[in-house]
DNA sequence: ACATAAGTAAACGGATGAGTGCAAAAGAAT
DNA sequence: ATTCTTTTGCACTCATCCGTTTACTTATGT
């Protein structure tokens, strides 16, 4: 399994596998986001990625691991982002201006890259990857609503809002700032490269700020 | 195409005909809606129909046309439900009661029965379908959003409610009712059929319809 | 009862896809 | 320069799938 040299260098790799490996992940993503597990062959992906078929079975298992390794590396990055969001907002005084801020911030990170692609993968690849879309669910909205939910109870105990339900509070402010438009992407493909979508959905993002600070206001 | 008989009866079909079209289409509708489009073979359908592959053949163009109908007919199905849902809640004079009232029935619409995997199927198979997760959205969430726009307008021009712009205030009501329940649906296939789950989305949407009276009221 | 239409089972053709084997070419490390 | 590893291209096996054909049986309507 390990590299086998005269000396056991165990963390060194052949610069050509490296490449390969990025190569391959890279359309692999690409097109499994776009076309789903079962829609894309290995010859798309090793064609995609510049790269020999044989290539792509000499640095994965099969194409269910590559999938996996997508998936979570995909997870991953989600994840990444979804930690960033919303740690700051809880120190700020304005409340309505750091909601505000924090509506826009989610809709812009949301709207864009490659979030709902991924989403509709999931979704659509539920029944055959089930861990997966769990996975996603705890690690990336889930890390997000905590952060919100953190957010929330501070300003709630610094008296600026009133919030019984921190957690409730947080799926009240997600869902009103950017349910509408999540959902509707979900069934758009074309909002994905759209950038009039993104700037409508940052505006009803702060329209939905404003109704959860109306709903929740101290 | 029409049936060729002595007499131009072109209302006619054989009732084996009849029989074998509703099996073909109840299970193609169960293993479309679990293993999407590509997921699933000709054959696979014909044995959960009880039915010859060649008769799926002779009823159905093939299978991309026998999809078409499963979806066409899925569609049908949820704009009838959605035309059902909030039609009466607009006269009623305790806009508190009216309200956490359609709250409930939408969770209990949504998150039971085939909407969620539905949604799933035409999330998942939205590049290769796009038409129809369009028509979707508009002939099914569209319409139920119409109606309860229709609702909170006259709420608000009887003075009970302060509804600035109907459309979007239906967008915050559906989704503070149903938002967070529906969107982790999506991803949790066990959910499906977890009636704990259902009691638990109901009761969020009653939580989901304060929220949205405290920040819509007059 | 009899002709017509539909259904069944099984096999088939043609295509595609997953994964392997192999010989030759190209790149990396010493 | 040489040795080891990776890549490549191609052919190949095996399975699956779509859609059709064939030969036969069963149901329907008059």
């Amino acid at each position: 399994m390990s590299t086998t040299s005269t000396t056991a260098r165990t963390d060194y790799e052949d610069p050509r596998i490296t490449r390969s490996r990025a190569l391959i992940m890279d359309a692999a993503a690409r097109v499994f986001l776009e076309r789903g597990y079962p829609g894309t062959s290995v010859d798309d992906i090793a064609a995609e990625a510049g790269v020999s078929k044989r290539t792509v079975y000499n640095v994965f298992e099969d194409k269910e691991q590559l999938f996996r390794a997508i998936l979570g590396q995909a997870i991953a990055t989600a994840e990444r982002y979804s930690l960033a969001l919303g740690e700051t907002a809880a120190e700020a005084d304005d409340v309505e201006a750091a909601l505000t801020t924090l509506a826009r911030e989610l809709a812009a990170s949301v709207l864009s890259g490659r979030v709902v692609p991924l989403r509709r993968l999931l979704i659509g690849e539920a029944s055959r990857f089930p861990e997966f879309a769990a996975e996603y669910y705890d690690r990336a909205p889930g890390r997000v609503m905590a952060a919100v939910a953190t957010a929330l109870r501070a300003f709630g105990e610094r008296g600026l809002l009133r919030v019984d339900d921190p957690e409730l509070a947080a799926e009240h402010f997600a869902f009103l700032a950017i349910g509408p438009s999540l959902d509707r992407a979900l069934f758009d493909l074309a909002s994905d490269t759209d950038t009039a979508t993104a700037t409508r959905a940052i505006e009803r993002a702060e329209r939905g700020a404003a109704a959860f600070l109306r709903a929740y206001a101290a």
